[in-house]
DNA sequence: AACGTAAGTTAGTACTCAATCACTAACTTC
DNA sequence: GAAGTTAGTGATTGAGTACTAACTTACGTT
């Protein structure tokens, strides 16, 4: 049993919380699993966090920042077909290295409808939020130009649907993505 | 009470079933819902389906074949540009009039990983299958342009997270989408 | 070395939910 | 109108689950 400040352990929470909920969502993912991935007891969680809403809230929060902060660090410094290129890459990257951040996004946007009819807008305006930050991420280096902004992110949105349905990376719905989302297979060796 | 063939219910629970699986997923779904929105006891659903999973895989495939059927009706006998514009026109409608129909189909992209995992193969191979099927019926009519059809098809899935998301139509998020896309609003009235 | 505090556990509660079983009511056929 | 079949229900069960409360163990400080 190791011993961790309660601010370690919450971003071990997120770490798992976020490994698990891309896999079974909200409802699909209890705190036992996370608890066991962590490697804490089952109860400790809600000393850590207020209630199971709120560790979804925090894995969901994290993914959008780190995706931004993916973008931004990838584009820094260029402009035009090159940052398209470079955040295309990136993305590349993070499809083969951490698949569940694609996961988790998939199960932020379907889990905002059932928030939402549940009278929790703020899980819903926190997403939709997010989702605008993004937006104006890859709007800037994009030279500002709307169309590119929206392709960009509907080939992204496509993407992590296929990644979702569990295609391998030679299957031919790969073709016509970026060039460089083909070679997720060879990244990933 | 109202009674009906088995077949005709059937049918009913596969409605039903649509409307509260594309809200909840299938963890966030009981069957007593279901049952509730059918108008029926919740133990007769395990005398129409075997299983809750049987009744979310009904519903998933019953989505997949509508939307490749109104994208067949939409395409029939045009060709090209024309084919692509009445596609996306089609596709708009759902939206407009069938927003559970795109729900579904999200929430059958994040099923897949959790029953992928938990060895039911099947579901995925079902999914995966219904995607060909709906590729290759847009395929044709764009020509046969694997371009063209993958950025048709990325389209659409940004439509559906950001459906998901709850983003209203007036939203500046929905620029640069399909102009007819921006007219969701005048035909939701 | 004693003490306070922060990290962590065990035991338990109240509840939900898929699935089963034994049964009843309505329609159909001869 | 009796016999058989099909549609449908009520009661229940057993497994899981979010969260609470009360207790214990390690660590830093003086």
């Amino acid at each position: 049993m190791v011993r961790m400040s309660a601010e370690e352990r919450r971003e071990s929470v997120i770490r798992a919380a976020t490994a698990e909920f891309a896999r079974g969502g909200y409802y699909g993912t209890s705190t036992e699993v996370i608890a066991k991935r962590v490697g804490v007891s089952q109860p400790y969680l809600f000393r850590l966090f207020p209630s199971k809403k709120a560790i979804f809230l925090a894995a969901a929060e994290r993914c959008v920042e780190d995706t931004i902060r993916t973008f931004e660090e990838a584009s820094e410094g260029l402009e035009g077909e090159e940052a398209l290129h470079a955040m295309a890459n990136a993305y590349t990257k993070v499809i083969a290295e951490r698949p569940e951040r694609l996961m988790m996004q998939m199960q932020m946007f379907v889990t905002v409808a059932a928030a939402e009819e549940a009278g929790e807008h703020e899980f819903g305006e926190s997403v939709r939020a997010g989702w605008m930050r993004l937006w104006d991420t890859v709007h800037l280096p994009l030279g500002a130009d709307v169309k590119e902004t929206t392709t960009f992110l509907a080939y992204g949105m496509l993407i992590n649907c296929l990644v979702a349905m569990g295609f391998p990376p030679e299957h031919r719905v790969w073709e016509g993505l970026y060039p460089s989302a083909r070679e997720k297979g060879r990244l990933e060796k």
